[in-house]
DNA sequence: GGGTGCATGTAATGGGTTACATGATTCT
DNA sequence: AGAATCATGTAACCCATTACATGCACCC
């Protein structure tokens, strides 16, 4: 019977109502925002913000006003209206959409064979201090955040993302070493022959 | 001194140099071979596959070979040229770029405030069954590739990638258990009060 | 008769990053 | 003196998915 799927995309749309929903900001203030909270799941960059905000408020769902200051340039602070968070409610009730992350360190070890040992173990150090350091941010955060924004009432979400954020870099370290170790064992035994 | 970056992009590109580094491939095997073994996190369409093997050919990287068959379009198997190998070594040995994957689910979750728990809930038992799936997956391609393609000079690389999936979702499904207890306490304290 | 697999491709559309452009203030 | 922070925005480009278009073979 002809279901158009429709697609429901627009997830910048919707995360920018969603940063709206803890507090009215301007647009440079939610790219600081969703770098400092969830930087480590989602980016989003001034040319999708500036242009979006714009829209957002041409059909209504939220509001501009304008604060000017000395010696910068006017800023723009948006605020949700009703219908804006009628519709960031509306989204966050459909199910999320899953998407296959592109991870290209995996995709140089998978066609590891056709370059050295050397080169692949430089691959997964390289990861494993990434994902090191950023275990021990929000392990930081874990503690800095409680603190800072006790009794918001938002705070239980934003450290149950954070969590997930723990427990993924510790799994990625702990793979990253078990494959160090592989890597190693494979370089012996090459050497032996 | 102007050094221009170059951004060194098309990875789309070189991850289809690495396919046909295991074997001459068509764009519709290298689109199989990419669901399945490297699934989770890479991914290919055909609307990328057909006009970038085009490219590489005209570039001299890949070679075209067209095989007849019956009852079918013909069968364009392309296969690496020493140049094209030689780029593929090059690109190896890069540093692979970071990249900042979007997690829907985790977004929705950190403005769950906005929702009901009952919402909440379901978008993270909705996580947890698509990990859980997929770590069982993973689980069962360890038995089943090293004995499809006992002594294959690639397998040591291809355990290794997969070992991440099986890693990861552990992780996310333990995230999930967490979560979920966490989030049925809320549900708790809010009908207490 | 209908679904799945093999096999090719293009066009429209949508998303997103990066580079460019500007400029005062404040901290080191 | 120079870097970082606040603050706006546009344009060019790159990348990627999805829908469309085609069609035989084989199995149930």
């Amino acid at each position: 019977m002809d279901q158009k799927k429709k697609r429901e995309s627009g997830t910048t749309a919707h995360a920018l109502l969603g940063a709206l929903s803890i507090a009215p900001m301007s647009g440079y203030g939610i790219r600081m925002l969703i770098q400092q909270s969830i930087g480590h799941f989602w980016n989003e960059s001034y040319g999708q913000i500036y242009p979006a905000l714009r829209r957002l408020a041409k059909e209504g769902l939220v509001e501009k006003r304008t604060e000017r200051q000395k010696g910068r340039p006017d800023k723009h602070v948006y605020s949700l209206t009703e219908r804006g968070r009628g519709e960031l409610r509306r989204w966050l009730e459909l199910p999320a959409a899953a998407s296959v992350p592109r991870n290209e360190m995996l995709l140089k070890l998978f066609f590891g064979r056709q370059s050295s040992l050397k080169v692949n173990q430089r691959h997964v150090r390289e990861y494993r201090k990434r994902h090191e350091a950023a275990g021990k941010l929000y392990l930081a955060m874990m503690k800095s955040i409680p603190r800072e924004h006790a009794g918001h009432p938002d705070l239980p979400y934003w450290l149950m993302t954070l969590r997930l954020g723990v427990h993924e870099s510790k799994a990625l370290v702990a793979w990253c070493d078990e494959t160090l170790r592989e890597l190693e064992k494979m370089e012996r035994k090459r050497r032996e022959k």
